[in-house]
RNA sequence: GGUCCUAUGGUGUAGGGGUCUAUCACGCCUGCCUGUCACGCAGGAGAUCGCCGGUUCAAAUCCGGCUAGGACCGCCA
């Protein structure tokens, strides 16, 4: 029997046909001589009825018949009885009147239902991915994903891109991520890097004057995980020869109109809106600000100068920042209990306190209330707060001030639902800094990565004063999350050794890691730039899911492994001889 | 590397020293049922309470360790 149509495309245009169909049985409901079936494939379900009045044979195996068994059914289209329709479903109105069907296979009763929403372990729904898989909005998920990437080679192929593909057996790079390592035979003891990002590659594609480059590229880092970090995890790349870093933003801009219309239908206004890093962090407390909400940081220090408060006088003395964030309505919503239960999270991003005032109608109440009782108006004033509110404030340095408000900014909007789901809030944060200190190595390390174009007129600070220096970087944000970046790149030896130089390169190692680019730009190098988007976080935001695992088929589990698969695993004796490794027991 | 949380039939859960021979729902099995779509009705099976040790007359329950998982900090050019 061939299909003639999916179970979720039979609509009343096939009335009175015979359809033959293949799919799995989502549900049985057996009534005795009349049984339902409901027959689920990728693009739905539809109805089946099994008759004593028109195919006893069929009715007989459809008695057998269990969830997850495989079928193929042939019957006829009818409409159902007006009291019969099921509005709920999109073949509501129809079912077929099964006449014939075989099972083509069989199934165990599977570990959890196969629908939405279920409530169920990750790590049970990893093991059984293939059955994950097929819920419904898995699958819608999943599809999603693949509307992205087709309208992304659809316009990026009408731009004149050229699909390049570069290894994934490469070199380890000293900056940056922990590589993924892979041993070589050939060269006992040498090992290939997984790459972190085609970056390398991707500037040499323009140096070869391919002028337009993209990738859907898989990247992998060695890191922790997060529910927007996958140890591999795929990129839309692209590099272009040439243009400024305002025409690379506006063909990306193109690019995400383009993804919006055709996997949404949702248009969006171009240009995107367009801050500085440093207004980000001012306003935000955030360099990847999700802007569908207001609560934005306002500095208090003004405001607060002549509040006999030691805490703020002694930060501000310092140098410090006082800012505070308003809930609007925020009073009542949040117990002293509550607040301080905040105020010990604050602690792991350096904050030592988290102040507090409720606006009431006659001042502010609170533990420190007594001290601001002159200044009432003027810190209202200063935060824009009415009666109801609650003021945080955050006193200390610049980086825990923002890191601090910038998490109770958004943590607070989601708890108090302040934040417009719909909406696809795409901004652009412009204007990096070049670098930013690293506590770890004690030195200056690169903001975006070390091929990244200071801005001209600060290219003179590489020699004397590197940490003033910024960037022509760029990141595109949606919804609170960075959904890529890119910037312009270095395209001449002496800035790059300088780069190197102030990253604390010796000239030595700058030319073993690195000689192969800086060979490269003296062979008449075209100026260059480009940018990546997360493939994996667009599919997320783009589906509503909170967790990249939703638009992975096969991804990892929070520490790293696969449940379905079991990798990561030991390997033979034989297998790490041959590679010359041997590896320690504990 | 660190902090916090979780672990009870297939799944999700209740139970926080004795009443547990472990709750409920869904699922599963058997039978009945010709208009169901959260089908219904009747009956049934299914759990060494993650593992190891300790406290106790007595541990699913308290304590410690381990394992597995989840969230977060660090890390993620």
């Amino acid at each position: 029997m061939k299909r003639t149509t999916y179970c979720g495309l039979v609509n009343e245009s096939f009335l009175g046909q015979q359809v033959c169909l293949k799919g799995w049985v989502q549900k049985r409901r057996d009534l005795g001589n009349l049984i339902f079936i409901d027959l689920r494939d990728r693009e739905g379900i539809v109805q089946l009825v099994f008759s004593q009045e028109f195919e006893p044979q069929a009715l007989k195996i459809a008695d057998q018949l269990r969830n997850e068994y495989v079928i193929e059914v042939s019957g006829i289209v009818v409409r159902r009885a007006d009291e019969e329709i099921n509005a709920k479903m999109k073949t509501g109105t129809i079912e077929v009147e099964a006449h014939q069907v075989n099972i083509l296979s069989k199934a165990k009763t599977p570990p959890f239902y196969i629908e939405n929403g279920i409530k169920v372990a990750d790590d049970l729904r990893l093991k059984y991915r293939y059955l994950d898989l097929r819920r419904p909005e898995m699958q819608q998920a999943i599809i999603l994903r693949s509307k992205i990437l087709q309208a992304v080679h659809r316009y990026l192929d009408d731009q004149d891109f050229i699909n390049i593909e570069t290894p994934y057996l490469t070199k380890s790079t000293p900056e940056g991520a922990r590589d993924y390592l892979v041993p070589s035979r050939v060269y006992p003891g040498h090992f290939y890097a997984l790459p972190q990002s085609p970056q390398l590659f991707k500037q040499l594609l323009m140096g070869a004057g391919f002028d337009r480059y993209y990738q859907i590229a898989r990247c992998f880092r060695d890191e922790d995980l997060r529910g927007d970090r996958q140890p591999e995890f795929t990129q839309i790349d692209l590099e272009t020869s040439f243009l400024t870093a305002q025409e690379i933003q506006d063909l990306t801009e193109g690019l995400l109109k383009k993804v919006m219309q055709n996997v949404l239908g949702i248009e969006i206004k171009l240009p995107l809106p367009r801050i500085t890093w440093d207004e980000a962090m001012n306003r935000f407390g955030s360099d990847k600000p999700d802007t569908r909400f207001g609560m934005e940081l306002t500095d208090m220090a003004a405001a607060v100068k002549g509040v006999d408060f030691k805490v703020f006088q002694n930060v501000l003395q310092k140098g410090g920042q006082v800012k505070a964030i308003v809930v609007p309505n925020g009073a009542d919503h949040y117990s002293r209990k509550e607040i301080e239960a905040k105020q010990d999270y604050l602690k792991r991003f350096g904050a030592k306190g988290l102040a507090w005032l409720k606006v009431t109608a006659d001042g502010f109440s609170g533990p420190i209330a007594k001290f601001f009782k002159d200044q009432v108006a003027e810190i209202k004033a200063a935060a824009g707060a009415k009666v109801g509110d609650l003021i945080l404030f955050v006193a200390d340095t610049r980086k825990v001030v923002a890191d601090a408000l910038g998490y109770l900014r958004t943590n607070i909007a989601h708890e108090l639902n302040l934040i417009d789901e719909s909406k696809f809030n795409f901004l652009w944060v412009v204007d990096w800094p070049l670098f930013e200190y690293s506590e770890e190595f004690h030195r200056y390390i690169a903001a975006h990565h070390p091929f990244t174009m200071p801005n001209e007129e600060d290219i003179h600070l590489l020699d004397t004063d590197p940490h003033q220096a910024h960037a022509q970087s760029y990141d595109i944000v949606l919804n609170g999350y960075e959904l890529g970046g890119g910037s312009i790149r270095i395209h001449r030896r002496e800035i790059q050794e300088k780069m190197f130089k102030a990253l604390g390169f010796t000239k030595e190692r700058a030319e073993s890691q690195f000689g192969f680019l800086l060979n490269a730009f003296d062979y008449g190098f075209p100026p260059h730039g480009g940018l990546a988007i997360g493939l994996d976080r667009f599919a997320m935001l783009l589906s509503g899911k909170d967790n990249i695992r939703e638009v992975i088929a096969f991804p990892k589990n929070s520490k790293a492994s696969e449940p379905l698969t079991n990798a990561p695993s030991t390997v033979s004796v034989k297998q790490l001889d041959e590679l010359g490794l041997e590896v320690e027991d504990d």
